[in-house]
DNA sequence: CTATGATTCAAACGAACGTATGAATCATAG
DNA sequence: CTATGATTCATACGTTCGTTTGAATCATAG
């Protein structure tokens, strides 16, 4: 019985489909765009995921497996070094995003590609797809969220979500690429190149996000507190 | 000559359409789908306004003239009552975000839909649509870079464009909506109902964006500068 | 009332969509 | 070599898409 699938098949299908849905968004690029870029058969997606949905979902399972396990492996470990103490809230916070920027270099795990993808997807209108992230989210915020818990202990932990709501969002933008930049800036990032920006992309990022989780704690005005 | 435009269909489409595309995106939302909403023909659409592109192009244009000249004339008084002198960042970033967090309790100008649209929208896939965007809010950008620019004079120009970016993020998924947020949480958000959670929510990321926009400068380890 | 131009309407267009089918081709086990 | 099951392939299905058409209806000007 021949029982080997073929796995270049399959991978060229995700890294097309990986390139495409970015550039495009789901409902933007259709299975004939995919799997003529992959120069594979039209049939071949249906045939290897079952369908458009579960190719997507293959698409960021490939990815997030690694990349929320590796986060868990990093909060370990510096939960180790303090030894019962909670962690410094800059180091949770590299240990979340810092692990995921510093994929963009990381060329055999999707790198930039699969960065901007990621971006654009947790705004996704597709309700299934997010539904989908949620999910395979879930464990790795939790786990999260409760080393900030701990790490600010007089911050309330709505206000602790919320913040990292926000530092999610400033996270996407900052990862979705330059086109989103477009918005704000004309100018080519001056004498940077493409190389030197992500280098200090990652320092510039975790400044305003450390900066932007200590600020000091609002107050609301009129009625409640 | 009867020349009277039927407001009333043209004003349904376009409130039928931005709830559409708020919720299903460009690309998942139908002209049939918003047709049916609007109890408008099939071909309303494009007798009103020629083609799906220009339809959502006149969604963004009915609610983003009157909101970018009211962070105009907002910066405007500012910068007069400061007679000279640079304005306060904090006013600066109020005067951006906090007028457009402001559109949520005005029905009249799109409210919460319309701001849940936008949000969704700095991240859509559709080149036609940024590019739109970017023109739209061009003039706008430059005048609020420069009040930052003068108000930091001790910061890096391409360091305060970073910082604009990274608040716009932040803001867009603040306001993209609860459907985001289930990435982060899964209870409901304790003792607060939705009317209520609005008026902390501009507080609680109007400190998270100040805090992002002051922090230290951040210092580029290996090579560069 | 009549004429005119704006608007609405039902119906249809061709193109593109995701998916399914059944035969052809391939690699391997026996 | 033959048999078997995995994979590829060309082709087609039924649906939905955005847009167009030409007649019907409406409101107003003269």
């Amino acid at each position: 019985m021949a029982e080997v699938r073929n796995a270049d098949t399959r991978e060229r299908i995700l890294d097309a489909a990986e390139r495409l849905f970015m550039a495009y968004g789901y409902d933007g690029t259709s299975m004939r765009q995919i799997t003529g870029e992959a120069s594979v058969n039209l049939a071949a997606v249906n045939y290897h995921f079952g369908s458009k949905e579960a190719l997507i979902r293959e698409v960021f399972r490939r990815r997030l497996d690694w990349l929320n396990e590796e986060r868990m492996r990093v909060l370990d470990r510096l939960e180790a070094e303090a030894g019962g103490q909670p962690v410094k809230p800059s180091l949770i916070v590299d240990a979340f995003f810092g692990t995921l920027l510093r994929m963009a270099d990381d060329e055999a795990r999707g790198g930039m590609t699969f960065l901007r993808l990621l971006g654009r997807t947790l705004t996704e209108p597709s309700e299934f797809i997010r539904a989908f992230l949620a999910h395979e989210y879930k464990a790795v915020m939790d786990r999260f969220k409760e080393a900030l818990f701990r790490a600010l202990p007089d911050v309330p932990k709505a206000e602790i979500v919320w913040r990292f709501h926000f530092m999610l969002g400033a996270t996407s933008y900052a990862i979705a690429g330059t086109d989103a930049l477009r918005l704000v800036t004309d100018w080519q990032i001056e004498e940077e190149d493409s190389v030197d920006r992500l280098d200090r992309l990652v320092p510039r990022l975790m400044s305003f996000l450390i900066g932007g989780l200590r600020a000091p704690l609002p107050h609301f005005d009129p009625p409640g507190q």
